[in-house]
DNA sequence: AAAAGAGCCAACCGCCCGCAG
DNA sequence: GCTGCGGGCGGTTGGCTCTTT
């Protein structure tokens, strides 16, 4: 069939783009939208394909875009985020505010990537790269160098962190003021991934992986902290055989004593975790199972609700390894 | 000071998917 | 159901800048 390339026409424009035409970009966008990537050229006096237009609209010229260099929050953000869906770019723009995908792709080429390399993690696998010719005495002497780099990263990093607070006060992460009449900004949803802290949490109380019953209980006292009704009645909902209605703090033997020992302010969420759920339940059904049921309160008499973490796909290991990462470890 | 190499990033390319006819 | 189009996405490239030798 052999479809025709969107920039085969003869004379046609390719490479970097003049003050001039990002001027007629900008003012045809502004005066009719981007409603049509294809006819935009011809009314905005461009002699370029759609596609190139739309890429430097997106990539470029958008108002809302963030430019410079990547926060603390940000880099750590898009490594959470790329252990968990992979090189899906757009998606982990979208948790992003202001990034574009291809920023974020070429921050993880020429940095992330090279970084976590470096440091004997496998950018792919987020695990760390331990040669199979390594005895046992090597490898725990290279682990041991590992853990000396995590911690000159770790301290790195965390002066990375007072320099940009001290510069930029308490001005707001995501501060949009300006507004154009014939586009609209789409407000990225943007979360602090509660789930990766709470696991992350979770792990360090624990060796073991996360029961149904775990998480339900996290759940629970997430709605706790947020002051949101639960729809489940709290007496009916155990964990470990404790009933949840016993405030944490007060048992320290409540398994959401030693979970919210592992926060310095007990589950301090800044979103809610069932809303975090359900925007990645396309990416794992089994959280939208535990998503439901704690929303629909379908749950039975010992906070058992049905969707075994243990026996579903979604391989923890991989996913905790990330999460587990202890505080000075070379991906934080 | 100059050449080589590395890093960075805007832009291109080709594939895929959803949708309309 | 098939086909073509438009838009979106991820991989890759090319050129500019910075750093090292």
């Amino acid at each position: 069939m052999g479809r025709a390339k969107c920039c085969d026409k003869e004379g046609l424009k390719k490479g970097p783009w003049t003050p001039e035409e990002d001027q007629k970009l900008l003012s045809c966008i502004e005066e009719h939208g981007c409603g049509s990537w294809r006819a935009l050229p011809a009314k905005a006096g461009l002699h370029r394909c759609g596609k190139s237009c739309r890429l430097r609209w997106i990539n470029y010229l958008r108002p809302d875009i963030k430019r410079g260099k990547f926060s603390l929050q940000e880099e750590r953000t898009i490594i959470q985020l790329h252990a968990l869906l992979g090189n899906r770019w757009s998606t982990i723009a979208a948790y992003l505010p202001s990034r574009t995908d291809n920023e974020i792709k070429n921050y993880w080429n020429s940095r992330l990537k090279k970084r976590l390399t470096k440091m004997g993690i496998d950018p792919m696998t987020h695990k760390p790269k331990i040669t199979d010719n390594l005895n046992g005495a090597a490898s725990s002497k290279y682990v041991a160098n590992l853990s000396h780099m995590a911690e000159w990263e770790s301290a790195r990093l965390e002066a990375e962190a007072r320099l940009v607070h001290r510069s930029k006060g308490s001005k707001l992460l995501f501060n949009n003021n300006k507004t154009h009449k014939n586009y609209q900004i789409s407000q990225s949803p943007y979360y602090q991934l509660p789930c990766l802290d709470i696991l992350k949490a979770w792990q360090r109380a624990s060796t073991k992986l996360p029961t149904t019953n775990d998480i339900s209980a996290i759940l629970l006292n997430n709605s706790r902290n947020k002051n949101l009704e639960s729809s489940i009645p709290s007496e009916n909902l155990f964990v470990n055989n404790v009933p949840t209605t016993t405030k944490v703090g007060e048992d320290q033997n409540h398994p959401l004593s030693t979970i919210n020992s592992c926060f310095e302010e007990p589950c301090s969420l800044q979103t809610d975790l069932p809303s975090f759920m359900q925007e990645f339940s396309g990416l794992f059904p089994e959280y939208t199972k535990i998503s439901e049921n704690y929303s629909t309160g379908q749950m039975d008499n010992m906070g058992s609700c049905s969707g075994d973490f243990e026996d579903n796909k979604f391989n923890w290991n991989n996913f905790t390894y990330l999460v587990t990462s202890p505080i000075g470890s070379p991906v934080f």
